[in-house]
DNA sequence: GTGGTTTACGCAAACGTTTGTGCAAGTATA
DNA sequence: TATACTTGCACAAACGTTTGCGTAAACCAC
């Protein structure tokens, strides 16, 4: 009774031929000028043995899968479930289905992932790169499958991209502790020669610059792990001269950071202030919740899934390059030092 | 230059037939005694082409894909994010690709999302299903594709399943709160019906009639969003008997609760205490850090995968049912109010 | 030099679609 | 009444693999 049902067999039982078949159910009876009592037969057969075409042989035949592939370095890290979240509903809502490879931040991951993705023919991939050669990925884009890179992105590169304006988020946030009094600042950053933390490096030095401070900025760190902020905050709490403020350049960091703090004794914002890049749900329940640059995750998600359905749709490279602005959003992390400053003299 | 590099046209190029292609680049060389010498032209050739076989064609011949079916409700909820993180890198090393799909916890979402994993051919399906008939799912199990349940299951059902524990997780957490002297605890559900709902609060009433307090027992509450625990913690507080504890079904149903408690100017744990399901890294660092019942998330998605892979290897429905147990994680979002009532009293 | 193995490969069908082209019968036009 | 469209469908190739079977040549034994 499970018998297969294929375009052969309901053209088989219906007797017409297999082209007839495959024009009704694929929507081109009219193209084609099938009678309307062939559409009704045909039809009515294929739902009654509840046929559904093998997308396999429809790939194979017209080289469109309706598929995407997504490539990031972490579903661990809360932004990128998000970033997959909204990518995975919005390409489903154009009628696409997702596969999504997670490279672990390693380069190698990410050349197997996007081969097999090529390999099961992905009408494009939506990346968040590891490595620093985009030359690969911009062949790719030009020769087989349209890309969109998200979140990172490559120095002078021809790929589409839709990330958020990191320089002027570590601009910003850097001003914010600089407002607040802040001139022992310590930035925490992750992955280096990554595009996001340079552009929130550069901002974070421009901003010091502006206040002639560009001396007493302090970069430290090399990814964006939990443990990468934690050592790093380990490290400095113990040094002499410790900062009064830190920007962790995610929310992994971030944590990292704040364990470090705790453990130390000392207490946020009273002892040290805390900033961070990214933006989720808990942050705001954190004690003390915590002021940060919010980057607009679902518009990225959505802005990239639309890129690359323009891409496809067009059978062309495109060369969108976006930079959404994100958002301080002000909560208990960071003290005021002038204040306390005026208060204690 | 970037010609199509296909089996067939390396066969051109070598001069070799199709199959003698297809069989030393499918590593049959040696069951189909193909020379040393053509092997070696052949895979010189493959090599110099960058040659990647088309899975399509493969997986329509072979009716084998490597690629299975990941089935959540939400991606946006950390707990899937977490367990879909474990599972995607767990089936890469076995060497399989995961679609993922998100039902929104909608039904025919459901469905379809399935259908259409089923249309591409996935060796294998893990889902954690929104609805409530196995039925469906069964019939996929014994005659299409391997299902595993996770999370989530279906009262008596054939299918295989790992999930926790949770009338022991809800049975131990109510103890705890019960052994602190809490004996109007509300306990807020999430999607009603779902087993894991059902089992938690079943160990809740278990736990309250140890106590003889089955009739204290208010369980609110209908899915798994911040939203539902804020509202319904909100309606909570304003109620004549206030409750001194909360149980959250879920991290979600967590942060509403927390978030209609902070409004209320309430505090945690002095004016009323809170408890809830699952694990994550930002409970650790909320205000306060919020003591729980953790599921062993990783421990979940790692054994689905190996029950999957099994099913598939074997070619045949499995019938292994897994319940882990849930640990309790003390922090000091609970309050014992016997000790309190022994200092004020 | 005959018969039997072994070695090394090729032929062609099949997986389930799509699609360009062909063609008979019916209808309209001249 | 011949000509020219139109209608309604069928044929068969193609997408890129895998695989059962067939077979020519070489080798061996006698």
């Amino acid at each position: 009774m499970e018998k297969k049902n294929t375009i052969i067999s309901i053209s088989e039982r219906t007797g017409f031929s297999v082209s007839t078949v495959s024009r009704v159910l694929s929507g081109k009876a009219e193209a084609a000028r099938i009678s309307k009592a062939t559409v009704e037969t045909i039809q009515q057969e294929a739902k009654r043995c509840n046929y559904k075409p093998s997308l396999l042989a429809k790939g194979l035949r017209t080289n469109k899968t309706n598929t995407i592939g997504l490539v990031i370095p972490s579903m661990e890290n809360i932004y990128f479930a998000n970033l997959a979240s909204t990518i995975i509903r919005d390409a489903r809502a154009y009628g696409y289905t997702t596969v999504t490879v997670d490279t672990m931040e390693d380069e190698s991951n990410e050349r197997n992932g996007i081969d097999s993705l090529l390999a099961r023919n992905v009408d494009g991939i939506i990346v968040t790169p590891c490595g620093q050669d985009p030359a690969w990925l911009e062949n790719i884009n030009r020769n087989t499958t349209p890309v969109v890179l998200i979140d990172r992105y490559f120095n002078s590169t021809e790929l589409p991209y839709v990330c958020t304006d990191n320089y002027q988020g570590g601009y910003e946030a850097t001003r914010y502790l600089l407002n607040n009094g802040h001139e022992n600042i310590l930035c925490i950053q992750g992955t280096p020669y990554s595009m996001p933390v340079r552009e929130r490096v550069r901002g974070y030095l421009n901003a010091l610059r502006g206040k002639g401070l560009e001396e007493r900025a302090r970069i430290v760190g090399d990814s964006f792990s939990i443990q990468n902020g934690y050592l790093e905050t380990k490290l400095v709490l113990n040094s002499v001269s410790r900062p009064t403020a830190i920007f962790a350049l995610s929310n992994t960091i971030l944590l990292g950071a704040i364990k470090a703090i705790r453990e130390s004794g000392l207490s946020i914002p009273n002892d040290i202030s805390i900033i961070t890049f990214d933006n989720n749900t808990f942050l705001d329940f954190i004690d003390p919740p915590v002021t940060r640059m919010s980057q607009p995750v679902n518009e990225i998600g959505t802005l990239s899934v639309k890129l690359l359905m323009q891409s496809i749709d067009e059978k062309r490279p495109i060369d969108t390059k976006l930079q959404l602005q994100p958002q301080l959003i002000v909560c208990e992390s960071v003290a005021n030092v002038l204040l306390e400053a005026e208060r204690v003299g």
